[in-house]
DNA sequence: GTCTATATTCTGATAGAC
DNA sequence: GTCTATCAGAATATAGAC
Protein backbone atom coordinates (compact mmCIF):
# COMPACT_ATOMS: atom_id res chain seq x y z
CA UNK A 1 0.00 0.00 0.00
CA UNK A 2 2.68 2.46 -0.92
CA UNK A 3 1.80 3.79 -4.67
CA UNK A 4 -1.21 4.51 -4.48
CA UNK A 5 -1.55 6.17 -1.20
CA UNK A 6 1.50 8.59 -2.16
CA UNK A 7 -0.47 10.10 -5.17
CA UNK A 8 -3.73 11.11 -5.96
CA UNK A 9 -3.67 11.04 -9.19
CA UNK A 10 -4.39 7.51 -10.67
CA UNK A 11 -2.82 7.49 -14.17
CA UNK A 12 0.82 8.79 -13.83
CA UNK A 13 0.96 12.38 -14.87
CA UNK A 14 3.02 11.87 -18.16
CA UNK A 15 0.57 9.70 -19.34
CA UNK A 16 -2.52 11.24 -18.58
CA UNK A 17 -0.63 14.30 -20.90
CA UNK A 18 0.26 11.86 -23.49
CA UNK A 19 -3.53 10.78 -24.17
CA UNK A 20 -4.64 14.04 -24.11
CA UNK A 21 -1.85 15.27 -26.72
CA UNK A 22 -3.16 11.54 -28.81
CA UNK A 23 -6.19 12.49 -28.82
CA UNK A 24 -6.49 15.97 -30.20
CA UNK A 25 -3.48 15.74 -32.39
CA UNK A 26 -5.44 12.89 -34.07
CA UNK A 27 -8.59 15.20 -34.27
CA UNK A 28 -7.18 18.10 -34.75
CA UNK A 29 -3.64 17.90 -36.30
CA UNK A 30 -0.89 18.95 -34.84
CA UNK A 31 -0.91 22.58 -36.42
CA UNK A 32 -4.24 23.18 -35.24
CA UNK A 33 -3.64 21.89 -31.39
CA UNK A 34 -2.55 24.47 -28.83
CA UNK A 35 -0.17 23.64 -25.81
CA UNK A 36 -2.44 25.32 -23.56
CA UNK A 37 -5.51 22.66 -25.21
CA UNK A 38 -3.38 19.77 -24.32
CA UNK A 39 -2.73 21.15 -20.56
CA UNK A 40 -5.90 21.96 -20.04
CA UNK A 41 -7.42 18.44 -21.55
CA UNK A 42 -5.01 16.26 -19.46
CA UNK A 43 -6.50 18.29 -16.75
CA UNK A 44 -3.61 19.74 -15.82
CA UNK A 45 -0.88 23.34 -16.27
CA UNK A 46 0.93 24.67 -18.91
CA UNK A 47 4.12 24.53 -17.18
CA UNK A 48 3.81 20.90 -16.83
CA UNK A 49 3.70 19.90 -20.30
CA UNK A 50 6.86 21.21 -20.65
CA UNK A 51 8.47 19.89 -17.48
CA UNK A 52 7.81 16.13 -19.41
CA UNK A 53 8.22 16.73 -22.91
CA UNK A 54 10.39 19.83 -23.14
CA UNK A 55 8.57 21.31 -26.20
CA UNK A 56 5.15 20.67 -28.18
CA UNK A 57 7.77 19.21 -30.74
CA UNK A 58 9.03 16.20 -28.99
CA UNK A 59 5.55 15.73 -27.51
CA UNK A 60 4.53 14.96 -30.80
CA UNK A 61 7.14 13.16 -32.23
CA UNK A 62 6.55 10.85 -29.26
CA UNK A 63 3.01 10.40 -30.33
CA UNK A 64 3.65 10.22 -33.63
CA UNK A 65 5.86 7.31 -33.61
CA UNK A 66 3.56 5.51 -30.94
CA UNK A 67 0.67 5.87 -33.68
CA UNK A 68 2.69 5.53 -36.42
CA UNK A 69 3.68 2.49 -35.26
CA UNK A 70 0.39 1.10 -34.37
CA UNK A 71 -0.60 1.82 -38.66
CA UNK A 72 1.72 0.16 -40.07
CA UNK A 73 2.62 -2.88 -37.63
CA UNK A 74 -0.73 -4.00 -37.73
CA UNK A 75 -0.56 -4.57 -41.90
CA UNK A 76 2.33 -6.29 -41.05
CA UNK A 77 2.22 -8.54 -37.90
CA UNK A 78 -0.91 -10.84 -39.31
CA UNK A 79 1.32 -11.67 -42.57
CA UNK A 80 4.52 -13.28 -40.09
CA UNK A 81 2.24 -16.32 -40.01
CA UNK A 82 3.77 -18.78 -42.36
CA UNK A 83 1.06 -21.77 -41.45
CA UNK A 84 -1.81 -20.26 -43.22
CA UNK A 85 -2.65 -19.93 -47.30
CA UNK A 86 -2.86 -16.24 -48.69
CA UNK A 87 -6.53 -16.22 -48.90
CA UNK A 88 -6.70 -17.14 -44.91
CA UNK A 89 -4.08 -14.53 -44.51
CA UNK A 90 -6.25 -11.71 -46.27
CA UNK A 91 -9.10 -12.97 -44.24
CA UNK A 92 -7.40 -12.10 -40.87
CA UNK A 93 -5.75 -9.02 -42.28
CA UNK A 94 -8.49 -6.90 -42.98
CA UNK A 95 -10.58 -8.39 -40.36
CA UNK A 96 -8.08 -7.49 -37.68
CA UNK A 97 -7.08 -4.30 -39.31
CA UNK A 98 -10.48 -3.02 -39.74
CA UNK A 99 -11.23 -3.73 -36.13
CA UNK A 100 -8.39 -1.68 -35.35
CA UNK A 101 -9.27 1.14 -37.63
CA UNK A 102 -12.61 0.89 -35.79
CA UNK A 103 -11.35 1.29 -32.85
CA UNK A 104 -9.46 4.36 -33.98
CA UNK A 105 -10.92 5.41 -36.99
CA UNK A 106 -9.30 9.26 -37.22
CA UNK A 107 -5.75 7.43 -36.94
CA UNK A 108 -4.84 7.20 -40.80
CA UNK A 109 -6.06 10.49 -41.67
CA UNK A 110 -3.81 11.97 -38.95
CA UNK A 111 -0.25 9.66 -39.67
CA UNK A 112 -1.20 10.41 -44.19
CA UNK A 113 -1.58 14.24 -43.41
CA UNK A 114 1.27 14.76 -40.88
CA UNK A 115 3.08 12.89 -43.04
CA UNK A 116 2.55 15.43 -45.97
CA UNK A 117 3.42 18.57 -44.02
CA UNK A 118 6.12 17.18 -41.98
CA UNK A 119 7.76 14.94 -44.03
CA UNK A 120 11.11 16.14 -42.88
CA UNK A 121 10.62 15.48 -39.17
CA UNK A 122 9.17 12.00 -39.54
CA UNK A 123 11.14 10.70 -42.61
CA UNK A 124 13.36 8.90 -40.03
CA UNK A 125 10.73 7.90 -38.02
CA UNK A 126 8.90 6.47 -40.89
CA UNK A 127 11.81 4.56 -42.68
CA UNK A 128 11.96 2.68 -39.00
CA UNK A 129 8.95 1.56 -39.03
CA UNK A 130 8.81 0.65 -42.79
CA UNK A 131 12.05 -1.64 -42.69
CA UNK A 132 10.23 -3.79 -40.35
CA UNK A 133 7.22 -4.24 -42.54
CA UNK A 134 9.24 -4.58 -46.08
CA UNK A 135 10.56 -7.59 -45.28
CA UNK A 136 8.18 -10.60 -44.32
CA UNK A 137 5.00 -8.94 -45.98
CA UNK A 138 6.08 -7.78 -49.46
CA UNK A 139 8.19 -11.49 -49.99
CA UNK A 140 4.52 -13.45 -49.11
CA UNK A 141 2.78 -11.33 -51.90
CA UNK A 142 5.50 -11.54 -54.73
CA UNK A 143 5.70 -15.68 -54.56
CA UNK A 144 1.90 -15.39 -55.22
CA UNK A 145 2.91 -13.83 -58.16
CA UNK A 146 6.31 -15.84 -59.57
CA UNK A 147 4.12 -19.18 -58.42
CA UNK A 148 1.80 -17.82 -61.35
CA UNK A 149 -1.49 -17.19 -58.80
CA UNK A 150 -1.53 -13.79 -59.27
CA UNK A 151 -1.00 -11.63 -62.68
CA UNK A 152 2.56 -9.57 -62.84
CA UNK A 153 2.15 -5.81 -61.47
CA UNK A 154 4.75 -3.58 -59.67
CA UNK A 155 4.34 -4.36 -55.64
CA UNK A 156 3.41 -1.28 -55.55
CA UNK A 157 0.01 -1.73 -56.87
CA UNK A 158 -0.97 -4.33 -54.63
CA UNK A 159 -0.11 -2.71 -51.44
CA UNK A 160 -1.71 0.29 -52.32
CA UNK A 161 -4.88 -1.63 -53.39
CA UNK A 162 -4.98 -3.54 -50.18
CA UNK A 163 -4.40 -0.37 -47.62
CA UNK A 164 -6.97 1.44 -49.77
CA UNK A 165 -9.70 -0.46 -49.56
CA UNK A 166 -9.57 -0.90 -45.72
CA UNK A 167 -7.93 2.49 -44.91
CA UNK A 168 -9.67 4.96 -47.58
CA UNK A 169 -13.08 5.14 -45.96
CA UNK A 170 -11.81 5.70 -42.66
CA UNK A 171 -9.97 9.13 -45.15
CA UNK A 172 -12.78 10.20 -46.40
CA UNK A 173 -15.59 9.53 -43.88
CA UNK A 174 -17.25 12.89 -43.50
CA UNK A 175 -17.13 12.78 -47.15
CA UNK A 176 -18.81 9.11 -47.61
CA UNK A 177 -21.46 9.69 -45.28
CA UNK A 178 -22.96 12.91 -47.11
CA UNK A 179 -22.65 11.18 -50.75
CA UNK A 180 -24.03 7.71 -49.47
CA UNK A 181 -26.77 9.17 -47.25
CA UNK A 182 -25.69 7.20 -44.19
CA UNK A 183 -25.21 8.44 -40.21
CA UNK A 184 -22.63 7.55 -37.94
CA UNK A 185 -23.77 4.18 -36.69
CA UNK A 186 -25.16 3.49 -40.18
CA UNK A 187 -21.49 3.87 -41.27
CA UNK A 188 -19.65 1.77 -38.47
CA UNK A 189 -22.36 -0.99 -39.40
CA UNK A 190 -21.23 -0.61 -42.88
CA UNK A 191 -17.44 -0.66 -41.96
CA UNK A 192 -18.24 -4.06 -40.15
CA UNK A 193 -19.95 -5.27 -42.94
CA UNK A 194 -16.45 -4.37 -45.06
CA UNK A 195 -14.62 -7.17 -42.87
CA UNK A 196 -16.13 -9.91 -45.23
CA UNK A 197 -16.89 -7.95 -48.47
CA UNK A 198 -13.11 -6.53 -48.86
CA UNK A 199 -11.37 -9.82 -48.50
CA UNK A 200 -13.85 -10.97 -51.52
CA UNK A 201 -13.28 -7.76 -53.55
CA UNK A 202 -9.72 -8.30 -52.91
CA UNK A 203 -9.55 -11.79 -54.26
CA UNK A 204 -11.09 -11.03 -57.40
CA UNK A 205 -8.61 -7.92 -57.76
CA UNK A 206 -5.82 -9.84 -57.38
CA UNK A 207 -6.86 -12.50 -59.73
CA UNK A 208 -8.12 -9.75 -62.51
CA UNK A 209 -6.07 -9.36 -65.47
CA UNK B 1 -5.02 50.06 -75.37
CA UNK B 2 -6.40 50.32 -71.58
CA UNK B 3 -6.03 47.49 -69.10
CA UNK B 4 -2.59 45.95 -69.84
CA UNK B 5 -1.17 49.54 -70.26
CA UNK B 6 -2.69 50.93 -66.54
CA UNK B 7 -1.28 48.03 -64.58
CA UNK B 8 2.53 46.80 -65.15
CA UNK B 9 1.45 43.54 -63.34
CA UNK B 10 0.77 40.70 -65.44
CA UNK B 11 -1.70 38.82 -63.68
CA UNK B 12 -3.75 40.49 -61.44
CA UNK B 13 -2.86 40.86 -58.03
CA UNK B 14 -5.84 39.23 -57.03
CA UNK B 15 -5.17 36.49 -58.95
CA UNK B 16 -1.21 35.92 -57.68
CA UNK B 17 -2.21 36.23 -54.08
CA UNK B 18 -5.29 33.31 -54.50
CA UNK B 19 -2.49 31.12 -56.50
CA UNK B 20 0.38 31.24 -53.32
CA UNK B 21 -2.71 30.19 -51.28
CA UNK B 22 -3.40 27.72 -52.94
CA UNK B 23 0.00 25.95 -53.35
CA UNK B 24 0.20 26.68 -49.76
CA UNK B 25 -2.48 25.67 -48.76
CA UNK B 26 -2.97 22.17 -50.16
CA UNK B 27 0.92 21.52 -49.53
CA UNK B 28 0.54 22.19 -45.90
CA UNK B 29 -3.09 22.99 -44.99
CA UNK B 30 -4.26 25.61 -43.67
CA UNK B 31 -3.60 26.01 -39.83
CA UNK B 32 0.50 25.46 -41.13
CA UNK B 33 0.24 28.76 -43.22
CA UNK B 34 0.39 32.20 -42.31
CA UNK B 35 -0.68 34.84 -44.00
CA UNK B 36 3.14 36.07 -44.28
CA UNK B 37 4.25 33.13 -46.01
CA UNK B 38 1.06 33.71 -48.49
CA UNK B 39 2.26 37.16 -49.14
CA UNK B 40 5.78 36.52 -49.58
CA UNK B 41 4.53 33.61 -52.20
CA UNK B 42 2.76 36.13 -53.85
CA UNK B 43 5.37 38.66 -54.26
CA UNK B 44 2.84 41.59 -52.48
CA UNK B 45 2.54 43.05 -48.98
CA UNK B 46 0.34 41.09 -46.31
CA UNK B 47 -1.50 44.34 -46.31
CA UNK B 48 -2.92 43.98 -49.47
CA UNK B 49 -3.63 40.18 -49.19
CA UNK B 50 -6.29 41.75 -45.90
CA UNK B 51 -7.84 44.54 -48.14
CA UNK B 52 -8.17 41.98 -51.33
CA UNK B 53 -9.90 39.09 -49.07
CA UNK B 54 -10.35 40.72 -45.82
CA UNK B 55 -9.10 37.82 -43.47
CA UNK B 56 -7.04 34.15 -43.84
CA UNK B 57 -10.60 32.86 -43.59
CA UNK B 58 -12.66 34.19 -45.80
CA UNK B 59 -9.64 33.84 -48.42
CA UNK B 60 -9.49 29.98 -47.47
CA UNK B 61 -13.31 29.57 -47.84
CA UNK B 62 -12.17 31.29 -51.56
CA UNK B 63 -9.80 28.28 -52.27
CA UNK B 64 -12.01 25.74 -50.47
CA UNK B 65 -14.81 25.96 -52.52
CA UNK B 66 -13.04 25.67 -55.89
CA UNK B 67 -11.00 22.62 -54.97
CA UNK B 68 -14.43 21.29 -53.90
CA UNK B 69 -15.24 21.61 -56.65
CA UNK B 70 -12.72 20.27 -58.74
CA UNK B 71 -12.26 17.77 -56.46
CA UNK B 72 -16.18 16.43 -56.46
CA UNK B 73 -17.55 17.33 -59.93
CA UNK B 74 -14.26 15.62 -61.48
CA UNK B 75 -16.11 12.27 -60.54
CA UNK B 76 -19.52 13.40 -61.31
CA UNK B 77 -19.61 15.21 -64.89
CA UNK B 78 -18.01 11.95 -67.13
CA UNK B 79 -21.29 9.83 -65.61
CA UNK B 80 -23.77 12.83 -66.90
CA UNK B 81 -23.57 10.87 -70.66
CA UNK B 82 -26.09 8.89 -71.14
CA UNK B 83 -24.73 7.50 -74.23
CA UNK B 84 -22.01 4.97 -73.10
CA UNK B 85 -22.00 1.86 -71.01
CA UNK B 86 -21.88 1.34 -67.72
CA UNK B 87 -18.16 -0.10 -68.66
CA UNK B 88 -17.27 2.50 -70.64
CA UNK B 89 -18.07 4.98 -68.22
CA UNK B 90 -15.81 3.35 -66.08
CA UNK B 91 -12.65 3.55 -68.40
CA UNK B 92 -13.85 6.96 -68.93
CA UNK B 93 -13.80 8.36 -65.43
CA UNK B 94 -10.61 6.30 -64.06
CA UNK B 95 -8.33 8.18 -67.34
CA UNK B 96 -9.58 11.33 -66.84
CA UNK B 97 -9.92 11.72 -62.94
CA UNK B 98 -6.38 9.95 -62.49
CA UNK B 99 -5.16 12.35 -65.29
CA UNK B 100 -6.61 15.28 -62.25
CA UNK B 101 -4.88 14.11 -59.95
CA UNK B 102 -1.56 13.44 -61.16
CA UNK B 103 -2.40 17.24 -62.26
CA UNK B 104 -3.08 18.11 -58.69
CA UNK B 105 -1.70 15.78 -56.17
CA UNK B 106 -1.89 17.42 -53.37
CA UNK B 107 -5.61 17.90 -53.65
CA UNK B 108 -7.45 14.96 -52.13
CA UNK B 109 -5.04 14.79 -49.11
CA UNK B 110 -6.15 18.50 -48.69
CA UNK B 111 -9.55 18.31 -48.80
CA UNK B 112 -10.33 15.10 -46.33
CA UNK B 113 -8.05 16.85 -43.64
CA UNK B 114 -9.28 20.16 -43.90
CA UNK B 115 -13.01 18.40 -44.26
CA UNK B 116 -12.01 17.17 -41.13
CA UNK B 117 -10.57 19.45 -38.19
CA UNK B 118 -13.14 22.56 -40.04
CA UNK B 119 -16.28 20.55 -40.81
CA UNK B 120 -18.38 23.34 -39.22
CA UNK B 121 -16.77 26.00 -41.59
CA UNK B 122 -17.20 23.67 -44.82
CA UNK B 123 -20.65 21.77 -44.03
CA UNK B 124 -22.51 24.05 -46.30
CA UNK B 125 -19.79 24.03 -49.03
CA UNK B 126 -19.80 20.66 -49.15
CA UNK B 127 -23.57 19.89 -49.23
CA UNK B 128 -24.16 21.96 -52.26
CA UNK B 129 -21.10 20.23 -54.25
CA UNK B 130 -22.84 16.59 -52.74
CA UNK B 131 -26.40 17.62 -53.88
CA UNK B 132 -24.65 18.13 -57.82
CA UNK B 133 -22.99 14.71 -57.56
CA UNK B 134 -25.72 12.63 -55.92
CA UNK B 135 -28.46 13.06 -58.68
CA UNK B 136 -26.81 11.65 -61.88
CA UNK B 137 -23.87 9.46 -60.41
CA UNK B 138 -25.70 6.97 -58.07
CA UNK B 139 -28.55 6.53 -60.24
CA UNK B 140 -26.41 5.17 -62.91
CA UNK B 141 -24.57 2.25 -60.64
CA UNK B 142 -28.14 1.83 -58.43
CA UNK B 143 -29.96 0.79 -62.23
CA UNK B 144 -26.97 -1.94 -63.00
CA UNK B 145 -27.31 -3.44 -59.73
CA UNK B 146 -31.63 -3.78 -60.12
CA UNK B 147 -30.85 -5.27 -63.51
CA UNK B 148 -28.66 -7.82 -62.14
CA UNK B 149 -25.24 -6.53 -63.28
CA UNK B 150 -23.92 -6.31 -60.07
CA UNK B 151 -24.28 -7.77 -56.64
CA UNK B 152 -26.42 -5.93 -54.29
CA UNK B 153 -24.56 -3.78 -51.88
CA UNK B 154 -25.21 -0.91 -50.07
CA UNK B 155 -24.03 2.14 -52.43
CA UNK B 156 -21.83 3.83 -50.21
CA UNK B 157 -19.65 0.39 -50.79
CA UNK B 158 -19.35 1.21 -54.26
CA UNK B 159 -18.62 4.83 -54.29
CA UNK B 160 -15.81 4.14 -51.62
CA UNK B 161 -14.48 1.55 -53.67
CA UNK B 162 -13.76 3.06 -56.84
CA UNK B 163 -13.03 6.79 -54.63
CA UNK B 164 -10.52 4.72 -53.39
CA UNK B 165 -8.73 2.67 -56.01
CA UNK B 166 -8.51 6.08 -57.53
CA UNK B 167 -7.68 8.61 -55.03
CA UNK B 168 -5.66 6.48 -51.95
CA UNK B 169 -2.55 6.30 -53.90
CA UNK B 170 -2.08 10.17 -54.15
CA UNK B 171 -3.49 10.18 -50.20
CA UNK B 172 -0.64 8.26 -49.51
CA UNK B 173 2.07 8.68 -51.65
CA UNK B 174 4.98 9.07 -49.41
CA UNK B 175 3.88 5.89 -47.27
CA UNK B 176 3.72 3.86 -50.75
CA UNK B 177 7.16 5.42 -52.25
CA UNK B 178 8.78 4.11 -49.48
CA UNK B 179 7.45 0.83 -49.02
CA UNK B 180 7.51 0.11 -52.67
CA UNK B 181 10.84 1.54 -52.92
CA UNK B 182 9.66 3.96 -55.83
CA UNK B 183 11.11 7.57 -56.11
CA UNK B 184 8.93 10.53 -57.27
CA UNK B 185 9.56 9.98 -61.31
CA UNK B 186 8.38 5.90 -61.10
CA UNK B 187 5.31 6.87 -58.80
CA UNK B 188 4.26 9.04 -61.30
CA UNK B 189 5.03 6.29 -63.88
CA UNK B 190 2.77 3.47 -61.91
CA UNK B 191 -0.16 6.31 -60.92
CA UNK B 192 -0.32 6.25 -65.58
CA UNK B 193 -0.27 2.92 -65.58
CA UNK B 194 -3.35 2.80 -63.09
CA UNK B 195 -5.35 4.67 -65.62
CA UNK B 196 -5.75 0.92 -67.50
CA UNK B 197 -5.17 -1.12 -64.34
CA UNK B 198 -7.69 0.16 -61.84
CA UNK B 199 -10.68 0.09 -64.67
CA UNK B 200 -9.90 -3.86 -64.69
CA UNK B 201 -9.99 -4.46 -60.85
CA UNK B 202 -12.71 -1.86 -60.82
CA UNK B 203 -15.26 -4.12 -62.81
CA UNK B 204 -13.65 -7.47 -61.07
CA UNK B 205 -14.78 -6.17 -58.08
CA UNK B 206 -18.07 -5.14 -59.32
CA UNK B 207 -19.27 -8.43 -60.25
CA UNK B 208 -17.20 -10.64 -57.36
CA UNK B 209 -19.29 -12.01 -54.83
C1' DG C 1 6.28 17.63 -9.26
C1' DT C 2 3.21 21.30 -9.69
C1' DC C 3 1.80 25.80 -9.87
C1' DT C 4 1.64 31.26 -11.12
C1' DA C 5 3.65 34.77 -13.51
C1' DT C 6 6.20 36.37 -17.24
C1' DA C 7 9.42 36.66 -21.17
C1' DT C 8 9.56 36.27 -26.08
C1' DT C 9 8.21 35.41 -30.39
C1' DC C 10 4.65 34.93 -33.83
C1' DT C 11 0.31 35.90 -36.15
C1' DG C 12 -3.79 38.10 -37.99
C1' DA C 13 -5.37 42.39 -38.90
C1' DT C 14 -5.54 47.60 -39.32
C1' DA C 15 -4.05 52.68 -39.63
C1' DG C 16 -2.30 55.88 -42.40
C1' DA C 17 1.11 57.73 -45.86
C1' DC C 18 1.80 57.72 -50.78
C1' DG D 1 -3.86 49.84 -55.03
C1' DT D 2 0.24 49.31 -52.55
C1' DC D 3 3.31 50.01 -49.06
C1' DT D 4 5.49 50.70 -43.94
C1' DA D 5 4.66 50.65 -39.30
C1' DT D 6 2.22 49.02 -35.62
C1' DC D 7 -1.35 47.08 -32.53
C1' DA D 8 -3.60 43.44 -29.95
C1' DG D 9 -3.91 38.91 -28.97
C1' DA D 10 -2.19 34.27 -28.98
C1' DA D 11 1.29 30.79 -28.66
C1' DT D 12 5.52 28.44 -27.02
C1' DA D 13 8.53 28.22 -23.53
C1' DT D 14 10.89 29.39 -19.10
C1' DA D 15 11.83 31.41 -14.24
C1' DG D 16 11.04 30.91 -9.80
C1' DA D 17 8.03 30.07 -5.66
C1' DC D 18 6.04 26.29 -3.09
Amino acid sequence: MAKKVQKPTDASTEEKIREAARKLFTQKGYASVTTREIAEEAGINLALLNYYFRSKEKLFLQIMEESMQQFIQGVVVLFNDENTSMDEKIDKLVSNYIDMLISYPDLPLFILSELRSNSNKLAMKLDSQIGLARSTFIRQIQEAMRAGKIPEVHIMHIIANMMAMMVFPFVASPLLKKIGHVNDKQFMELMQERKKLVPVWIKAMLKAR
